[in-house]
DNA sequence: CAGTGGTCTAGACCACATT
DNA sequence: ATGTGGTCTAGACCACTGT
C-alpha cells in the first residue's frame, strides 16, 4: 500500500481514461458519483481530480462538470505555440502547407521518437506566417503506425490544428510536449522558404509530443527566425494575484 | 467582498513575507498557530499555504515545518539553469569572472528591466563551462539602486551563486525568472571569449528575474554555444506516477 | 428549479523528524 | 514523547449553469 488513498483514486480516473469510458470532450460523471463509486468522501475525489486537472488531463467547469481535455484552438495556442512578436502581441500564425512525404528514421529522429533507427514516418512540412511574414518552418516527423493511411489532402484541407487532426482522425491525443532549444544556421532549403541568406542565424525548436501512455507520437523541428519574434519559456501557470 | 476565505488567509502570508516578518530560509508558524491567528480551519489555512508552495513561495517539510524558500545550489540547478549535454546529463557550470563595469541604460534594457533609460546600472559578464568547455557567456545587467555598493572583489570571491549574492549581501530574493529565447550570431567578443569563429550561431536567452514585488531585479543576456547542448524548455512539474 | 463544481468547517488519525 | 505536516471524513453552504 503506502500509497495515499487520493493517489488511488487518481489511478483509477487515469485507467478509465486510458481506457476510453471517458473520451476527450466528454464529461465525466460528478463528483458525487465518483465518491460513491470509489467509496472516498469529497475532499479526498477532489484532491484527485485537482492533480488530474493540474496536468490538463481534466478540465472542471463550475456548475456545469468536469470534462476530459481536448484539443481546440485555443488550447494550442495557449499551451503550445510559444512563439511571438517581440513587443508580446499574440497571433495566430497562418499555416502553409509544403510537402508531405515517406520517409524513414535516421538515427537521430529514431533516438528521440523512441523507434528502431530505419522505421516508417510520415514527414510534413509547413512554413508559418506571423504578421504577413514567413516567420518558421515545421519539418514534423510522424512515427507511421500511429498515422496510417494519412494523406496529403487530409492535411492539406483540415481547417483545425495538426493536433486536432491527431486526435479526431487518428484518436491519438497530444497530453503534453517537452521541447529543447538550439541555434543554427539556416540551411539553403530554409533560406530559400523564409526569404533570408543562407547561414541566418534561427531558433531550432526540438518538440516531442507525448500521449497519454508517454508514447513519443510527433517529433517537430521548427526553425524559427527571430530577429522580430521571441519565443516565450516562462511558467504558464502565474497566480500571482 | 467576493474573495475566498483562502485567498485573503494568502494575502496576508504575503503581506509578512513581504513585511520581513519571516525571512529567507526561517520557519514560518505551525499550521496550528496560522490557523489561531487567521481564524480559519486547517483546510482553509493549507490551501493558502499550498498555492504558496506552488508558487515557489513556502517549501514544507513533513515533521519539521514551512519554510519560506531561499536560494540553495540545488533550487538553481533544479529552477533556473535550463542549459544541459545533449545527452541529457545534469552537470553544474563553473563559472569564470571576466568583468564587472558601471554602465547606463539603453533604451532596450530600460524597457525590459522597467527603468529609465539612462539610470545606471551594474554590468557583469562571466563565461561558464561544461564538461571543461566555454559553452554559456552571461552578459548581466543590474539595476544599481538594489545593489548599491557592489564591488569586483564581492562578485569574483563568492563560493554561491549569483542569486545567494543577492540574497544574502543585498536582501534581494530572486522568486522567478521569466525567459525569451532567440538566435544569434556571435560578435567579436564572444567568439572570442567562447572559442569559436565570429558569426557562429548562439543561442540567446534574455532573463528577467523578479522579486517578491515584482520589480525586475536582474536582466540577463545568456550567449549558449548549442553544438553540444541544448536549453530544456520543459514543464517542471510533473507528476505522471 | 435542479445539478454542478467551489469553499469551508471541526475534527480524527497517520507519517515523519527532532528532542 | 512531542510537534510537525499529510491524509481523510461527513457533512454544510455558496456560486454558477442550464432548463
Amino acid at each position: 500500500m503506502g500509497l495515499p488513498l487520493y493517489r488511488e483514486v487518481k489511478h483509477k480516473l487515469l485507467e478509465s481514461l486510458r481506457g476510453g469510458e471517458w473520451k476527450p470532450g466528454e464529461i465525466i460523471p460528478a463528483e458525487k458519483r465518483l465518491c460513491e463509486r470509489f467509496g472516498v468522501s469529497v475532499g479526498t475525489l477532489r484532491k484527485a481530480v485537482d492533480e488530474l486537472t493540474a496536468e490538463n488531463i481534466l478540465i472542471r467547469h463550475q456548475g456545469r462538470g468536469t470534462f476530459v481535455a481536448s484539443h481546440s484552438q485555443d488550447r494550442y495556442m495557449f499551451g503550445f505555440f510559444h512563439v511571438f512578436a517581440q513587443d508580446g502581441r499574440k497571433e495566430y500564425p497562418k499555416v502553409e502547407f509544403i510537402s508531405l512525404t515517406k520517409d524513414k528514421a535516421d538515427a537521430d529522429s529514431a533516438a528521440r521518437l523512441g523507434v528502431k533507427k530505419g522505421a516508417k514516418l510520415i514527414r510534413i512540412v509547413n512554413r508559418l506566417s506571423l504578421g504577413g511574414r514567413a516567420v518558421i518552418i515545421d519539418d514534423i516527423l510522424l512515427p507511421e503506425h500511429f498515422f496510417a493511411g494519412m494523406s496529403e489532402a487530409q492535411v492539406r484541407e483540415r481547417r483545425t490544428t495538426l493536433y486536432q487532426l491527431y486526435q479526431d482522425s487518428f484518436g491519438v491525443g497530444v497530453l503534453r510536449t517537452e521541447e529543447r532549444l538550439r541555434a543554427c544556421g539556416a540551411n539553403a532549403q530554409m533560406a530559400q522558404l523564409l526569404g533570408v541568406a543562407e547561414g541566418t542565424p534561427l531558433l531550432h525548436v526540438i518538440r516531442r509530443a507525448l500521449s497519454f501512455r508517454d508514447e513519443v507520437v510527433e517529433l517537430r523541428h521548427s526553425y524559427v527566425l527571430t530577429d522580430q519574434h521571441e519565443y516565450f519559456a516562462g511558467d504558464d501557470s502565474q497566480g500571482h494575484g
